[in-house]
DNA sequence: GGTCACGGAGACAACGTTATCACCCACACC
DNA sequence: GGTGTGGGTGATAACGTTGTCTCCGTGACC
């Protein structure tokens, strides 16, 4: 900028004036400048204008894992509601990890953004008040925050499941297992409390025996629907806590004789095209995000009220899977 | 900084050897500092450090729509590359637009971003030259640089369409149809060369009425299939050149009675859980984005070599969709 | 004709770091 | 006892912007 304003014989503010398109600053001068600019290919640097204004316009995201359709759903509405609000996004994923989600997190408020939109992984964000007291807003997405207040975007995960699990009570089941997330993720809790919920509703009593909560991997989910399968009372449907284990329950349904009803939760590409179609509780990741994204744009553009919850609903989708008799 | 050497009673230079673990501070100065830096919550400031050094540790990565398959796998494998070298990670998605592409390659380069990593969408990059020039690093993923000389990972389209088109041939098709993406697109180019490749060298005569590239719109896809499927000689077989593009034709062959075989460019999720379980050309995108990760960072490292491309290989999952004799 | 307002321009200090250099002291060496 | 030598430390000047303040005209108003 130096540079421009020698090779424009003017003074570094004239300069500063032009590239901000301030007024007051006569034609002529804005000519000259404009032609030294060109001349000497400046482009402003965006951290020193940055470092002076206090402020990045970046935001962070931090995902679960940017692999996985909910989450990529949810990033592309941030993302564009991001760059509608001229803002940069970076990504990163914490793997379910706690840590890793705290590191990230971290990473992203010393590389100074002024904004994240956490999907939590932990239960504990203390480690992020000093950064809000520092300045940076924070949105909670899918999952609240631990210990500490902030904004939250959830889904109503309990009544989703109420919904899913409702549907199953509907068609005549009666021994409905859940298979849901490991312990300590809270959407998965949440949708277990639906699930019970639905049964005693139906006066169905719950059987901790038939849930089963842990890793999203084939072993466990065979395991568990050998043990729900067996026995003199085998469960006619299951209801699945999220897409990953409602996926691998069908890979697994495929190699057996039995086939039980099936809900799941969160809907999936070609969920439809399998048979039989997989009925589902439908969450909406876009709008998840959008809503994330604009509670933190709003808070970045000074809204000082107090934190608050947004809940989004869920909606059953029948497709068939979940209409096989008891 | 300042008020932690006030603080400390120690010099600025001091503070900033501590917060950099640099040597020759005397451990007793190193735990006044770091107990300064405890007292007043002090957290080193990323942008002015990266104002003086003249990196930001940010990379930035352009895709045509982060919610697509294809591009989180990338997303995820580059992401993991940028963690592990230290670097963070900017999204963004071009939506397959020109326009767009350059815009936010050109936003991410303003934002001084250190290099980047782009699926172009256009085919003229002579706007990134400047870039370039000025020191930041360009790496081209899935498909190559237009009019600059630049790195580039890609796959090798032209012999999976061939390994593709050759397994319906040995199946005895004859009449095969191809359902790609729109003119303009170079990987969708490359597949079609790869698809009359095989074509010809099986000596069965190349039919441009078979052929039908365009956007992947339900409305589309059913219109070049009942082209395919209506006359004389209808075709026995499809080869689809990119995923979207073959499940389109999966939902719309679902509601046809005549089920030609069907090959697809690139794998996706429950393709083997379809019935028929779907045959795929797989490209691993995984690889891909780490790939072009890599050279990326050994740009970063300093390798001034001369730009190079690399190709990787495709392989042929049959899973009996292409197994549908003529 | 003096003052006032205002448009146009530049000097200068900041933003929060790091690099360079100079300094001081202690110890070993000739 | 001078002279290196080298570890530990601090002043100071950058990095490339923008905010504040000042200054200089020019025309309008009393």
């Amino acid at each position: 900028m130096n540079d421009v304003a020698r090779h424009a014989g003017v003074g570094l503010k004239t300069v500063s004036r032009v590239v901000n398109g301030e007024p007051r600053v006569s034609s002529a001068m804005v000519q000259r400048v404009r032609q030294a600019i060109e001349d000497l290919g400046f482009r402003r640097h965006e951290g020193a204008r940055l470092l002076r204004r206090g402020r990045t316009a970046c935001v962070g995201l931090v995902l679960e894992d940017v692999a996985d359709p909910f989450s990529s759903a949810l990033t592309r509405a941030v993302e564009s509601e991001a760059w509608a609000n001229g803002f940069l996004l970076l990504t990163g994923s914490s793997g379910e990890d706690a840590v890793q989600e705290r590191e990230l997190t971290l990473a992203f408020c010393a590389g100074r953004v002024d904004g994240v939109v956490v999907v939590p992984a932990g239960d504990d964000h203390r480690y992020l008040a000093p950064e809000i007291e520092a300045g940076v807003a924070a949105v909670f997405a899918d999952r609240p925050a631990g210990r500490i207040e902030a904004d939250a975007v959830l889904v109503d995960n309990t009544g989703g499941a109420r919904l899913g699990v409702g549907h199953l009570l509907e068609q005549g089941h009666r021994r409905i297992g859940h298979i849901g997330d490991a312990e300590g993720i809270f959407t998965a809790g949440e949708r277990q409390r639906g699930y019970r919920e639905a049964l005693e509703a139906a006066e169905v009593p719950y059987d901790p025996s038939l849930v089963a909560r842990g890793p999203v991997e084939q072993e466990f989910i065979r395991h568990a629907l050998d043990r729900m399968l067996a026995g003199p009372e085998p469960v006619t449907a299951v209801f699945t806590g999220n897409n990953r284990a409602t996926v691998a329950v069908i890979r697994d349904l495929a190699t057996r004789e039995r086939r039980p009803a099936l809900v799941g939760f969160d809907d999936f590409e070609l969920a439809d095209m399998l048979s039989p179609a997989v009925t589902v509780v439908a969450q909406d990741a876009a709008v998840l995000g959008r809503t994330a994204a604009q509670v933190l744009f709003q808070r970045l553009g000074g809204d000082v009220s107090s934190a608050r919850t947004i809940e989004l609903q869920t909606r059953l989708i029948p497709r068939g899977s979940g209409e096989i008799p008891a």
